[in-house]
DNA sequence: CGAACCGGTACACGAACGTG
DNA sequence: CACGTTCGTGTACCGGTTCG
């Protein structure tokens, strides 16, 4: 973080003030509090067993915890948490200090239960697609997993054994320029182990990924237009250091087209616009996403689609509800 | 892999203090 | 006065989290 100012969000310093669902919050710490009962007393599921459940119900609570009291202070009134946020290097808004940018997921939408969440789909996929088009580069592997986001995810998932989540995280991994190499040290082989890389290396469609994103990287890089000290600027107008690796100034590049869509958004919707998450936000009322797509489309040059979830606290005992609170899939799905 | 954040820890440096 | 130790502050790094 370098401390610059946040000049061109102007819209975003009314959000300094962040409404949360006290009434939710409550209910999801007791919620939690019979998990962790259960886990202490030995009568919950044999899937808790272990250390590792009573503790993640821990975090979760002190987590909580923390942002009942972040909204509970006079400066920002009751029922809300104050934020500050900062503009990034790449143009990026992040939150400083105690903010629910990174406050653990569950514990967010509990908080933030009631309202509405927009992201844009594989974001950065998307933009390093459409990026690589304007440069006279095609990418069908790309577009492909566009298309079918999840069925993919899940097929990557089947075939090498892993949680969908974790094929997603590997699939991002490329995006950022992972090594295709199965030794330990690198990212892949560190989110699923050197055998599973294997087996993900060695999928069709991922090896296509590879070979699609280092061209596209190198189209965008080698076309983009320099400024005059032969320095890239991305869309947000924000200039990269030219000593970072290709795979830096290709984030940096993307993030910039991201910062500019997620500012129109704002700009759209600033009194209903309670939260940014770098490639979403949280609104307290439903939003017209056609004209969100069309806005940033007008402003950025890149079409995406967008995706809707109304928040409810992460509440029940369903199997994808208790995977996304333990963060992990004991049951192998 | 990328961008950040935080808290904790390790280390360097200068001021203040104690000792010879 | 010179030197060494101690203490406090500031910087750097590590490992954890969020997001993509």
């Amino acid at each position: 973080m370098d401390g610059l100012t946040t000049t061109a969000w102007k819209s975003a310093k009314a959000m300094n003030r962040i409404p949360v669902n006290v009434a939710a919050l409550h209910e999801f710490r007791g919620f939690l509090e019979v998990c962790l009962d259960e886990c202490i007393a030995g009568t919950a599921p044999p899937e808790w067993s272990g250390q590792y459940a009573a503790g993640r119900f821990r975090e979760l609570l002190a987590a909580s915890g923390q942002v009942l009291r972040m909204a509970n202070t006079a400066a920002a009134g009751p029922g809300f948490v104050p934020q500050h946020y900062v503009q990034a290097r790449s143009g990026r808004l992040y939150g400083q200090g105690f903010t629910l940018q990174s406050v653990p997921t569950p514990v967010r939408h509990a908080a933030m239960a009631g309202w509405y969440e927009y992201d844009i789909s594989n974001c950065h996929y998307s933009i390093v697609s459409q990026m690589a088009r304007k440069h006279g580069f095609c990418c069908p592997a790309i577009d492909a997993y566009l298309l079918d986001k999840d069925g993919f995810r899940r097929r990557v998932a089947a075939q090498v054994g892993i949680t969908v989540d974790q094929a997603k995280q590997c699939l991002l991994a490329i995006l950022y320029g992972a090594r295709r190499n199965p030794s330990e040290h690198n990212s892949i082989p560190q989110e699923i182990g050197s055998e599973r890389a294997r087996s993900f290396y060695d999928m069709a469609e991922v090896a296509t990924l590879f070979t699609e994103l280092q061209g596209a990287r190198r189209a965008i890089l080698r076309n983009w237009t320099r400024s005059g000290n032969a320095r890239l600027v991305n869309d947000f107008g924000r200039a990269v250091d030219p000593k970072q690796t290709p795979e830096q100034q290709l984030a940096h590049l993307t993030q910039g087209v991201e910062a500019r869509a997620l500012l129109t958004c704002v700009n759209l919707a600033p009194s209903q616009i309670v939260l940014l998450q770098h490639d979403g936000f949280v609104s307290t009322s439903p939003l017209n996403m056609d004209e969100l797509t069309n806005r940033i489309c007008d402003a950025t040059g890149y079409r995406f689609s967008m995706e809707e979830v109304h928040i409810a606290a992460p509440m029940g005992r369903t199997k994808s509800n208790l995977i996304s609170l333990l963060r992990q899939d004991p049951w192998g799905l």
